[in-house]
DNA sequence: GTGACTATGTAGTCTGGCTTCATGGATGTA
DNA sequence: TACATCCATGAAGCCAGACTACATAGTCAC
């Protein structure tokens, strides 16, 4: 039972090929069969069948590739306490997030996570709507992922989650607006206004559905955008209304915008590190992590510091 | 962080000595040595320090020693999982008793396990007085080990230990004896007596002693044997009486000997199968452990139901 | 000091996992 | 149907790394 073969296996499981998980593992396709061979002999009993030109796993492969992160998690785990020891958090973590998480967080975290020699935190962004957050997982240390509550739960494909921040989705509104001068807005203040929406299957197309449902009347989407900026400069040319994140946005600029509260819905998003869950284990990982989290209470705080 | 080389790290802070490592690993002391020089170079700080012609381990050896043992831990779970998988328990299991244990329950728990082929019971007897009992783990999969209540608790060092049976001391009386009639005996009935006790540093002789304290006036012992047939052989010869085990002794004799239970006192023995932690995962050692657990209960039954 | 014991360094052997190259099955396309 | 393509896998050879055997140095008991 080696466990580098059961790792083989367990890359296997989530890549799905032999040779996506020799291109991962700098091998060639042939040393990773010939090891998988070795150890479906150990085991005794079959654990990949053909299925086409690729293969699948048995259930006994299945079974033994989940104990096998059982393994790694420990190996970490053991290689954590001595980082501890040495109270060094050292080597590369590899992090993708969606821009505007991106933005909020990562210049500041890595501000406060420049007195570490020998961290080096090497960070991508990608489309959240291109980006299936837990496939990432195989290919990044920390994936910055957000999801609706009630909607995914990340957890259950065996990843690891850590919360870092939940964000409120406020109403912008232009200065001049009939309702600028309200505190907070209901689903039937906002139903009858002209929309600027997010793609279709964007996470945040829920909230303006929910609020159709709430009013019973159909609400008017006349653009759709992803990009944050772009909606902004809508919002302050007149040219509509939109459900903007609340730390994210540019905020109330005055003169121009307004951020409005929400009441009667659940207009908040959570963001979150999504990994797997050997890889939460690593003293690297778990520092960058810790500094995103502090970043996020910071930002959190400075809001609420503000509105008060 | 190679795994083997964990292994040998945590061998070294349970054997002590490079050479017993090496012995019991079947390598060279050099072999060894040189695993553990690499193991050091890897984590950055010294695990060992010399201490006279030995070694001992630093903090951060013992640290990552015991982090080795989770990593063994999460293995042998991995292959249990298979080993279930394949619905076999299968490769040997060395277990040593002390007699006593040994005679009630091994005898029955091996012809349980007759019908597992390829499981293999290597068994071995040592005297109680003699073995440390946590010591044994290293060179034994199961160790039969016996404990007074509030005595040592086995948890301690970090091994698992499995509850077998709570086995009462009654006293042993010949037949024709004063008390021979009572139900039940006191400390007072039985402190006047001629005793037959254990060596000096038995378990059992704490008994003696708290049935001293309460009574206030000193026991009369007149010899002090080991095996209990011996003791058994005393008793029935009316040259005294002892504690004897109810469910290890060889019960009422009609005509020869009759066991009576002691009241107002904690007389009664543990007996737990103790094993290293990585070693109690192993299907094969569970199964064995199953089935003595199963023994054991089966044995109080029959006695319950011949006393009621 | 001598002998017995410890760990460890050096040189050489050999196992085991890798790469390269070649084969065979499955799929999609001309 | 034939061909190109993409997969996994087999055979041969290479090479690192873990081992053994032997030699060395330090520590302890007498």
């Amino acid at each position: 039972m080696d466990v580098q073969r059961l790792e083989l296996l367990r890359e296997l499981a989530e890549r799905g090929s032999v040779t996506a998980v020799a291109l991962a593992t700098h091998r060639t396709p042939s040393a990773v069969s010939q090891q998988l061979k070795v150890l479906e002999r150990e085991a005794g009993l079959p654990l990949t069948k053909r299925s086409g030109r690729g293969l699948v796993l048995t259930d006994a492969g299945r079974a033994l590739a989940a104990s096998a992160t059982d393994i790694a998690v420990a190996l970490e785990r053991a290689t954590a306490v001595w980082d501890t020891f040495r109270n060094r958090a050292t080597g590369d973590v590899s992090l993708v997030t969606f821009p505007t998480a991106g933005q909020m967080l990562l210049p500041g975290a890595l501000q406060d996570l420049a007195g570490h020699d020998g961290l080096a935190v090497h960070c991508t962004d990608m489309d959240p709507e291109l980006s299936d957050f837990p496939a990432l997982t195989s290919e990044y240390d920390i994936v910055l992922a957000h999801s609706m509550r009630g909607q995914h739960t990340w957890g259950g494909r065996g990843l690891t989650s850590v919360p870092l921040m939940t964000e409120p989705l406020d109403v912008g509104l232009p200065t001049g607006h009939r309702l600028a001068g309200r505190v907070s807005l209901g689903a039937g203040d906002v139903v009858g206004e002209t929309w600027i929406g997010v793609p279709v299957g964007y996470p945040f197309g829920r909230i303006l559905h929910d609020i159709e449902l709430q009013t019973g009347s159909r609400a008017r989407v006349t653009q759709r955008f992803a990009d944050m900026r772009l909606i902004e400069s809508f919002i302050m040319a007149g040219l509509g209304i939109a459900l903007v994140p609340r730390y994210t946005s540019s905020g109330d600029q005055p003169g121009r915008m307004v951020l409005k509260p929400l009441r009667g819905l659940d207009a908040e998003r959570q963001i979150v590190a999504l990994m797997r869950p050997d890889r939460a284990e690593r003293l690297a990982v778990r520092t960058v992590v810790d500094a995103l989290r502090a970043r996020a209470a910071q930002v959190q705080a400075e809001h609420a510091a503000a509105a008060g």
